[in-house]
DNA sequence: TCTGGGGTCCTAGGACCC
DNA sequence: TCTGGGGTCCTAGGACCC
């Protein structure tokens, strides 16, 4: 058996844990930028308010219903999910719980041993003690698959009288489960397939199941047939998690578009630092690195010009120089002035262990250089642990002055957080914002 | 005017081999 | 001028997840 545990509209439950203030009243939690809500209260959704929907576009909606707005803070999230995922951890042992995101975690469930509790009553317990220990409400889900526990979390929390546990484990109640739930509703059924599986007359989750194998593989490939077997019970997604990252992304979208170089630079360089940093925190090394730059696709009047290029490193590394001195590299090739990008973002891949590279014999540098360069990367780390992020970096990182005011930039200020609450879990008083 | 970020996996098609 | 069959590997793009 699985058990998915879920948390419950989980930014704006992790900002309720601190502002008590917003508890019962329509609370939505915006993207980067403040572009896009991004988590929403049950009191949100029942006002109709979707998710991924603009900001501006419910603005009326917000200021008539006093909707409570915040903007992303991921330093509390983070926290938070860290909090809940150790107690999951120890709920079941580290090897049997894999966490999935950053809100949710699929636990394998050993058989139940003679005179334990029901699993409704495990799982029970376990909701009270993640709300009691972090103030964080989940939902749980248990069936013989990890999608059949997807599908029980759905009817958890659509469903009060489970009371935030819903366990499918017997024929007769798959089958009634799958008979109410939507297609679209099932885990590997996304919005693009949506219509091809209401083309060929299957609404519900228990009418793909009624097909046959060779049919859903043909129309549906085998990550259809997957989805297909789990939902008969038969659990064929093996292992969710192989250890290390293949690919590591830092991107982000600018509140104004971009068209000068130097500007560019900094961005990337930021993104190509912190790529490199999360590369250093994994024990990682990264063997090749890609830069893309997207104008503003919401813009139709505009020519759109959306390059992308990757660039491969003779020896894997994950320093701070390397790193940005490659990504810097592909940015000016793919430069053109007078388009101004919207988004940009720097792709790391090739990941390996650092402690086992592979040495390249025409290396620019001696194994010794090299070294040198990690340890000034190592000791920047330190630094800006014990300081605070950005108390060391490279020059480039820093946009000298800004043309108009002739202010000195930081590039955090190239993003909108209007409505940022504090680091309430993280700095000692909570006071300062990161 | 304002429209997120970070991942995995699969497939089709092209380049190459004999 | 005619122009096969059987492979591997890589990559771009798209689907999906949260």
């Amino acid at each position: 058996m699985f058990a998915v545990v879920d948390c419950d509209n989980c930014f704006v439950s992790c900002e309720r844990v601190f502002q008590p203030e917003l508890k019962d009243r329509p609370v939505v939690v915006l993207s980067n930028n403040d572009g896009c809500v991004v988590a929403r209260s049950n009191e949100a959704k029942a006002l109709g308010i979707k998710m991924g929907v603009p900001l501006y576009q419910i603005m009326p909606l917000v200021k008539e219903k006093n909707v409570q707005i915040r903007s992303s803070n991921y330093t509390l999230y983070a926290d938070m999910s860290n909090r809940v995922m150790s107690i999951l951890r120890e709920e079941v042992g580290r090897k049997l719980m894999e966490q999935y995101s950053i809100d949710e975690a699929f636990l394998e469930l050993p058989d139940l041993a003679p005179g334990a509790p029901s699993w409704k009553e495990w799982g029970e317990a376990l909701v009270r003690k993640v709300r009691q220990w972090t103030g964080m409400p989940v939902s749980i889900g248990i069936g013989e698959t990890r999608t059949l526990a997807k599908v029980a979390t759905w009817f958890a929390k659509h469903y009060p009288g489970y009371r935030k546990v819903c366990i499918i484990d017997t024929p007769e109640k798959r089958e009634a489960a799958l008979k109410i739930l939507d297609v679209s509703e099932v885990w590997g059924v996304g919005w693009r397939g949506i219509s091809k599986y209401r083309y060929y007359g299957i609404n519900t989750a228990w009418e793909l199941t009624q097909r046959s194998a060779s049919w859903v593989r043909s129309k549906f490939s085998v990550t259809g047939l997957r989805t297909w077997r789990e939902l008969q019970g038969n659990s064929c997604v093996d292992t969710l998690l192989t250890g290390r990252r293949q690919t590591i992304c830092t991107s982000r979208s600018f509140e104004h578009g971009i068209s000068d170089l130097p500007v560019l630079e900094m961005h990337i360089s930021n993104f190509a630092a912190r790529c490199a940093y999360k590369l250093r925190k994994d024990h990682s090394v990264a063997q090749w690195v890609n830069v893309f730059l997207q104008t503003n696709h919401f813009n139709e009047k505009q020519s759109q010009y959306d390059p992308s290029s990757t660039i491969s490193l003779d020896t894997p590394v994950n320093n701070d120089f390397e790193i940005i001195n490659a990504a810097l590299k592909v940015l000016r090739a793919l430069y053109h002035p007078g388009f101004e990008f919207k988004r940009a973002g720097v792709i790391v891949g090739g990941i390996s262990s650092d402690q086992a590279i592979q040495q390249d014999l025409f290396d620019e540098f001696t194994p010794e250089q090299r070294q040198n360069l990690n340890k000034i990367s190592q000791v920047m780390d330190f630094v800006n642990h014990r300081l605070g992020e950005d108390a060391v970096q490279l020059g480039i990182q820093q946009f000298p002055v800004d043309a108009k005011t002739g202010k000195r930039i930081s590039y955090r200020d190239f993003i909108k957080h209007e409505y940022r609450s504090k680091c309430y879990s993280t700095t000692l008083n909570g006071f300062i914002v990161k």
